[in-house]
DNA sequence: GCGTGGGATTGGAACGTTCCAGCCCATGCC
DNA sequence: GGCATGGGCTGGAACGTTCCAATCCCACGC
């Protein structure tokens, strides 16, 4: 371990130490294969010997790669976020170093401009490539980037525009909400409401069309049971409370944690236990994204498989920045159930 | 705005461009106050004109700085996390950007070796300093980073190392218990009990003493009213039955949101309405993180100024880039109460 | 014995920036 | 008028790496 007041090693010197030239030792490290068997031996004992590394600065500026991926964090939502952010971060950084990569955070100067900030980290080389997040609301930045060729691969489907070219990484919510009435009819629930978002969300619409059609699989009628509002905990609540009045349903599914919230919190106004004996009159329970108040609450509730996701989408960016145009365009990962108590 | 397909412009274009030298436009973004006005302003045009950025592998190699700050990601815990690294990372891209730094995230291979990661980008001189989160634990890459003189701040205090010489920023978690006891007092409470963590917690030791203090301070006695254990809901449960039955306080203060979730449970249980109201058997209920859990159940929560611990640490790490021995070793930041309908 | 092919290794050049020494020229002083 | 001063600008050199063309050398075939 050097001390830091010493000059770190560079090629030339682990080149003198090990009697070959400063080429070669960058090719016991970048093409071994190119080296006889003794003498890339001989290198690695001195460069072992040194504690000798790369420097990234020079090798960025010879090779015009800065093996950094791009994250811009959009602006932090008090209390509407799901925390689902942290889970991903974590996961993508660790995916990253496998490929030698490494996440580069960024936020825009001004946040009501979604495409503040790319552009100066494209244009002085920082980066490689991104990962755009926050696809739902309809991210411009995956048009800008796409026109521009840029290297990225979006966390989110691109809803509106069917032949957007670039690579994607989604959960398919519909196949969640399904497995989520799945679960309930098999705990003899018949009467399962949805509780969701306004009809002009992809994303809720996607995620209601898993209820709808399960329950039509499973012989099961939709009709009335169903209520679309803001995502709110309040809205959760008057939507339980006008459901239990004129349909008697058994269960809830939800389109988010957040209206499961409101649902519990009116179960537990009306005095009714949320669980799964259906006999006993308790009301079952489902809401969306596993956050960390559902496990709190103890709620069961449909988990996105975000390790899973950021694991894929260091894939395919790890293609593209390798051959610009290939590549999938989509990968579509299926969540899971987090089963718990109130249901 | 360039094609990605023309190479981008360097100093070089930019200063045929503008019919000066390469170094006359590098002067002109680094230290105008060395070029006329007009020559200045000739360069300016000709630098937008182009939409030139200085490449900054070019600039870091020169420099030998990578304006990149190095955040490693500790092992996520799943639900115990009480999702704060979310802000705080937020705030923490955002306020580097005004220091022409960027946040740089990584993780350990090996997750059992908390130094696991630096030393690597250290070596390839990835990074220039860190910020170090997670000392609570008694985190050991401030020890070592400290022993090779490398610039790094840690959010959070060297509790087991009285003349640590490193910059650290945190949150006076004393003072925030001292803020709930005295909203609590206020409203009338008199027999306020602490529910908290073991002895060997620093941490908790210190926001127990913010309790202790404050009650004498205010006249009441501490005496029966203290329980001690995991920080887990369970926990908190048992312990809030246990004072309940004997001590018969009206308010609990707890040394985190997970111990107050329990007190919550245990007061539904029992059929106990939480709140302020003390004439009306209502018992308050005060957590610490203010965390999504804590929102979303209306919990009355100390709140850690995560935003300005990530501005104060940037602060701290700009310091002592520029000049590596100055600055002040610790700040410490005072957080606020958020007061909802538990107390 | 000599030319040839190719694996192993080498040294110059280049990536785009900033450091540094030096040049040019106008100004001011004696 | 000669000379020192200094503001404004310039061009060579250097940062540490990889690319590329060239060289070395050994084995092989005729």
């Amino acid at each position: 371990m050097p001390a830091r007041s010493r000059p770190a090693p560079t090629l030339d010197t682990v080149a003198a130490e090990a009697g070959v030239s400063r080429q070669t030792v960058s090719n016991a490290l970048n093409s071994p294969h190119l080296l006889r068997a003794d003498t890339l031996a001989r290198v690695q004992l001195a460069i072992d010997k040194l504690g000798y590394s790369p420097n990234r600065a020079a090798r960025n500026l010879r090779t015009r790669a800065s093996h950094l991926i791009g994250l811009r964090l959009e602006p932090f939502i008090e209390g509407s976020a799901s925390g689902l952010m942290d889970r991903f971060l974590h996961q993508l950084a660790e995916s990253s170093r496998g490929s030698g990569l490494h996440v580069l955070l960024f936020t825009g100067d001004d946040h009501t401009n979604p495409l503040d900030g790319y552009d100066a980290l494209l244009r002085s080389a920082a980066v490689d490539g991104f990962v755009v997040t926050d696809t739902y609301r309809g991210n411009p930045a995956a048009t800008w980037l796409s026109e521009r060729q840029v290297p990225f691969v979006a966390f989110g489907r691109p809803w509106d525009d069917a032949d957007a070219k670039h690579p994607w990484v989604d959960v398919d919510g519909r196949a969640g909400v399904a497995l989520a009435v799945d679960h309930l009819v098999d705990r003899g629930h018949q009467r399962i409401a949805w509780i969701g978002w306004q009809k002009n969300s992809y994303l809720g619409e996607d995620r209601r069309s898993g209820w709808v059609d399960r329950m039509h699989e499973r012989g099961l009628s939709t009709s009335r049971l169903s209520a679309r509002g803001d995502d709110t905990i309040d809205f959760g609540s008057r939507a339980t409370y006008a459901l239990l009045d004129s349909e008697q349903p058994t269960a809830f599914v939800c389109a988010s944690d957040t209206l499961a919230m409101g649902v519990l919190q009116a179960l537990r106004d009306r005095g009714v236990r949320p669980g799964g004996l259906i006999g006993q009159g308790e009301i079952a329970v489902v809401g969306f994204d596993d956050s960390l108040p559902a496990q709190v609450t103890e709620l069961t509730s449909v988990r996105q498989p975000l390790e899973q996701v950021a694991v894929e989408i260091v894939k395919l960016l790890d293609q593209r920045l390798a051959h610009p145009m290939t590549g999938q365009p989509g990968v579509v990962l299926t969540p899971t159930l987090s089963e718990r108590s109130t249901s």
